[in-house]
RNA sequence: GGCACCGUGGCCGAGUGGCUAGGCAGAGGUCUGCAAAACCUUGUACAGCAGUUCGAAUCUGCUCGGUGCCUCCA
């Protein structure tokens, strides 16, 4: 018996703007493919949230029972700069700058991006592949699809002819967009010649003479075109028809509606049942994006080296602050939003540390069942980490109360209790508790432990003047001793 | 210009036809040598205008403001 079985899961699929009853095609199985970044520079936080979004995805149907494969890639081939037949690739113009190797480029920012999800406590994906590992497959999709009728070679490059496809398919009917308004609204853009028409996208393009990321094809030494890779390896890996696709909103038009495009005229069928797009992180409003400059670091935050912030912020709390918004809607970061939700993390990780203190009677004060499946409707609802959060909550105040003896639990409730809130916390949002060392924690509690007796003795004996230099002191090392009934408590920040 | 989306109390941010979201900040109280922490109590918010309805922040229309995509981008 899996939890998935007592759960009904819904979420909110992009191909039919509404939230659907979520059923995976294969029973207690689930493929979900997710975008990757292009590793031409660091990973900047709005990147980070899009991914974090499906790290709780995953972590939450990996705690329902499901057996995930999740396969996320890296895209080291690049992208051209825009869509014109002069278009440099974002990887070689990188590698031209720096003049290294475009495979120095895609390391670098690769072990990055792994650094930084490290930090904030990423789980890895069940299959990482990357764009150049995948050449061959890009190639036999091709061929596929030209078989088809539905892709031509003008001078070694191949297109995806848009408009035939549309005459049996629907291109845009993931972001409801419609061909004559596509065609009304194109944009002048120069260099187009090669394509028939202007929404055709490469598949393959035949590398210049100085293009350094070339592979041989059938049709010129070149590069894949730019959706290609998410076709090949989600099709490998997942299958021609799969459970969940995910991205960012940017992708949603044209990257992920040349996907289907592709997959369809390759396999004849749509190749996702569920879309999810993770919203934007904005920064003084605007979309963070790495072309535009308007974004922020991961480890500036850590270390407090920007002009944004007051302070520097653990990832803890920045993972916090981002799972406090669901992931569709638009989020906004600042400096008050970031130190209300550390304050909130600390209440949060305090309240988990006297879990195991509490002390139980012979009745509860508190339906920890109904709380507890109240959590889990949070998240089956498409997800909604803010509404779980607001129930962890709930279970705080509980916490608290029975800790001061102000409301009462059953040794059975409090397990329940105990074991909801390790798997929402720490299992399902991937929160922990940012404690140092344990040899060094050790130590530091009998040091501190020491000083509240100090401080005990010189306040019986009414020395406040010694008694309030401990605890200022104290306080202002990070340290603040905690006062209650049965004696003084510490935390340190 | 086209297509979407959004506008919630001091701040962040859920909800979306009648029922307390939650966090932070603020106010009052309990506790304390004084504090802090913790706990208790406390806020009649839904951009504006008009309409539908017994009832709308939630549906419809218009207005204003903002964002995203339409070119690589999470």
């Amino acid at each position: 018996m899996q939890l998935y079985q007592d759960q009904e899961l819904k979420i909110y699929n992009s191909l039919t703007g509404q939230k659907d009853i979520f059923k995976p095609i294969n029973e207690g199985h689930i493929g979900m493919y997710v975008c990757g970044p292009t590793v031409y520079s660091n990973v900047h936080l709005g990147n980070v949230r899009t991914f974090m979004s499906f790290d709780v995805i995953f972590r939450y149907l990996k705690h329902l029972g499901y057996k995930v494969r999740y396969v996320r890639n890296i895209t080291d081939a690049g992208h051209l700069e825009n869509d014109a037949d002069e278009g440099e690739d974002r990887i070689a113009k990188k590698a031209r700058l720096e003049q290294i190797e475009p495979m120095e480029v895609v390391q670098r920012y690769t072990v990055d991006f792994h650094t930084i999800l490290q930090k904030f406590n990423f789980l890895p994906p069940s299959i990482e592949p990357t764009a150049t590992g995948h050449i061959i497959e890009q190639i036999e999709i091709i061929k596929e699809i030209m078989d088809k009728g539905l892709a031509y070679e003008v001078n070694g490059s191949v297109y995806f002819d848009v408009l035939k496809f549309n005459e049996t398919n629907n291109y845009g009917k993931l972001s409801g967009r419609n061909i004559e308004d596509l065609i009304h609204n194109t944009r002048e853009l120069s260099g187009q010649t090669e394509k028939r028409n202007p929404q055709d996208f490469a598949l393959w393009k035949r590398a210049e003479p100085q293009h350094i990321m070339r592979w041989p094809s059938p049709w010129s030494d070149g590069f894949p075109g730019w959706h290609l890779e998410c076709t090949a390896m989600s099709t490998k890996y997942l299958g021609e028809q799969f459970d969940i696709h995910g991205g960012g909103m940017d992708l949603k038009f044209p990257h992920h509606e040349c996907e289907i495009a592709q997959a369809e005229a390759c396999n004849g069928h749509s190749p996702v049942n569920y879309w999810m797009h993770a919203n934007m992180l904005t920064l003084n409003g605007k979309k963070m994006a790495k072309s535009t400059g308007n974004n922020i670091l991961p480890n500036e935050i850590f270390s407090g080296n920007n002009d944004i912030l007051s302070k520097a912020f653990a990832p803890n709390v920045v993972r916090f602050f981002i799972l406090q918004a669901h992931y569709r809607s638009i989020l906004d970061f600042s400096n008050d939003a970031l130190l209300a939700s550390e304050k909130g993390f600390n209440k949060l990780m305090e309240a988990m540390n006297c879990l195991d203190q509490l002390e139980t009677s012979g009745s509860s004060d508190f339906d920890v069942n109904k709380w507890k499946q109240d959590c889990y409707n949070a998240m089956n609802d498409d997800f909604n980490s803010p509404i779980l959060i607001a129930q962890l909550f709930e279970a705080v105040k509980q916490i608290n109360q029975i800790k001061d003896g102000k409301a009462s639990i059953t040794t059975e409730d409090l397990n329940t209790l105990k074991e909801t809130m390790n798997a929402f916390v720490f299992e399902v949002l991937g929160l922990v508790d940012a404690v140092a060392d344990k040899d060094d924690t050790d130590k530091l509690s009998g040091v501190v432990e020491l000083l509240i007796r100090l401080r005990a003795e010189a306040r019986a004996n009414k020395d406040f003047a010694t008694s309030d230099k401990i605890r200022d002191e104290l306080l202002a090392m990070g340290i603040q001793l905690k006062d209650g009934k049965d004696g003084t408590s510490f935390s340190v920040s």
